[in-house]
DNA sequence: TGCTGGCACTCAGTAACATCGACTGCCAGG
DNA sequence: CCTGGCAGTCGATGTTACTGAGTGCCAGCA
């Protein structure tokens, strides 16, 4: 462990160096820091955090600034907890009241919030919505030979597939479908075994299972959607146009996206700092997450992506606050 | 009007300067255009050419490069269309081939797609469902304060708006307010007026009262959904990190984007070069649009947005392609 | 009249070099 | 164990000179 005075001179580089992005000499961290020594001293305290792994000097004559190690350090021992300021606090308040009903909407513009609070890039993955129950079925013909599969979920998620009639079916078959999946499947969960007592119709019951399987599918097969707001604030947060480039790259790719919250989330963590994102890509970013909820269980992830030297107490209040009044609003409908 | 060979000048700097960025030579144009007289004379034509504004010099003893009004020029007359080259042609067709239900999912898609062909950000402004006509409606409880209103459109969208409920209602009296809309409302158009004949139950009429309310809203206040595709190829169109955050900037915002394609549509525009998007921020960018159709009605609009620099011909043929793919598509069901 | 080769000129980009200053590491002394 | 002092390092910045791609102009030729 390191010693307070070693700690304190950790801390004020890290500050100093999310502040300007300039590597910190020893006489700016006396004058920043509580500590009062020398800068000699400060020097040589300097040396053995880099021997130590906390900081690296680009190169002799430069200052230090902090390795991985360093930050995470920081963030697990020296940031005391912030609070959002106050005209931040007014923004999520004000965002949540006046969200209305459209859930995509909402967690887009929640992504949006998210980037706007921290001048990162903002990122909501939408509810597994396997744990919702169905609370209406409905089947809809749209063209002779496809109808679509319209369903309502307790959590106010509507979902809709698309399914080919083998054979042209009237519209009271096709009613007598959709009444009949309404009735039997109301209030049972996705994941529920499913299966229907037979209505006497054969060409019903074909189309009640395609209906199922449309259902069933969706856990398999469909990933979960992933909103992110604020990707110019990705340009502004490295200067070498090459990471901008990389880092963008993947946050267009969902797949990989909800992957990256997940298994950071599974790992216990709340904040990823460069390699620990398990991406190469993402070497000079970080990544804080927390998890969001409906009456209590976890649906889904919310997180910030920014770079290493991003200023994580800001950061981290600003997600837990987000997750803590989107997971209220979720449970209140 | 230009001579023949100060347009084939004007094209072969044109083309050269979209290939390397770099300011075209006299000497240059001699070896990569069919023309065939001296440098000598190409520097007066390109003199020329610079005073009708075709052409500019960044600075005494360089090159020239094209101002708007060249690469206009090149566009309206110069550029041979283009057709996609095999293996984007390929990749198209698989993509609609397997592009499967989800209306939103595959206009996502189709983004990317425009991404991938162009190398540049693509744009798709979802239906403007107004064209639409209703296919079903039904009113679906949530709470014992609000309930949602799910709308099926002939083109298989499916809208859904939250409402809350003044009163709570029973299932029986959701159920036949849903019942009631839909009988009355099956088959019209969303912009057609909406008076429903009494019910009977004043607590019906209300709630139908109120779903009509939510579905007329709709059409003023709920902006056309925008997808975006490629957003890290607006990292590698331009070198100056500071133009990269302003384009981010401008497809971060829904509205802006839908606004700006439908104005260059709307003047008649296929491509709007520079200053011609009405934008100040895009002064450096090009853009190329066009609509796509159901049933030969026009109801959307995609495009590709790169820089003012973009290989046009292959840009808009890819445009062109994709949109009428997505017609098609779309038509079919 | 229109095209050409030739020539003087311009100027961004690059390389070579000197200078500056923000650092460091080390050490002798309190 | 801390400190002030000092020699040393090396990126950043500025200067200068050079190079070469590119220009405009002009006199001469078809």
């Amino acid at each position: 462990m390191l010693d307070e005075r070693k700690a304190a001179i950790l801390r004020a580089v890290v500050e100093e160096y999310i502040d300007t992005a300039l590597p910190v000499g020893s006489s700016h961290v006396v004058k920043s820091s509580g500590v009062h020594v020398s800068s000699a001293t400060v020097r040589s305290d300097m040396a053995t955090l880099e021997q130590d792994g906390y900081l690296l000097q680009p190169h002799t004559s430069a200052g230090r600034i902090p390795t991985e190690k360093g930050y995470r350090f920081f963030v697990d021992n020296l940031g005391q907890p912030a609070s959002l300021r106050g005209s931040e606090a007014i923004q999520v308040r004000s965002f949540f009241e006046q969200a209305h009903g459209e859930l995509e909407q909402m967690l887009q513009d929640t992504s949006k919030l998210l980037g706007n609070l921290t001048t990162y890039a903002g990122v909501v993955v939408s509810p597994t919505p396997t744990e919702a129950t169905l609370r209406s079925v409905q089947v809809v013909g749209i063209t002779d030979t496809s109808a679509l599969v319209v369903v309502v979920l307790s959590n106010g998620a509507v979902e809709k597939h698309t399914i080919e009639l083998a054979q042209p079916l009237s519209a009271e078959q096709i009613g007598a479908a959709s009444a009949h999946l309404a009735t039997h499947l109301k209030g049972m969960a996705r994941s529920d075994d499913r299966i229907l007592p037979p209505s006497g119709d054969p060409a019903t019951d074909a189309l009640c299972t395609q209906a199922l399987g449309s259902l069933g599918r969706e856990g398999d097969e469909e990933p979960d959607q992933v909103f992110v707001g604020g990707t110019s604030q990705v340009a502004r947060a490295f200067d070498a146009i090459e990471t901008v480039r990389e880092v963008l790259g993947i946050l267009e790719q969902q797949y990989v996206v909800v992957t990256l919250l997940r298994d950071v989330l599974d790992r216990g963590l709340q904040v990823a700092i460069g390699t620990e994102t398990g991406m190469a890509p993402l070497a000079e970013c970080a990544l804080i997450v927390a998890p969001y909820t409906v009456e209590g269980e976890s649906v889904g992830t919310i997180g910030v992506l920014g770079p290493t030297r991003m200023d994580y107490p800001q950061a981290m209040a600003a997600v837990a606050v987000v997750s803590h009044r989107l997971s209220q609003r979720l449970t209140e409908g």
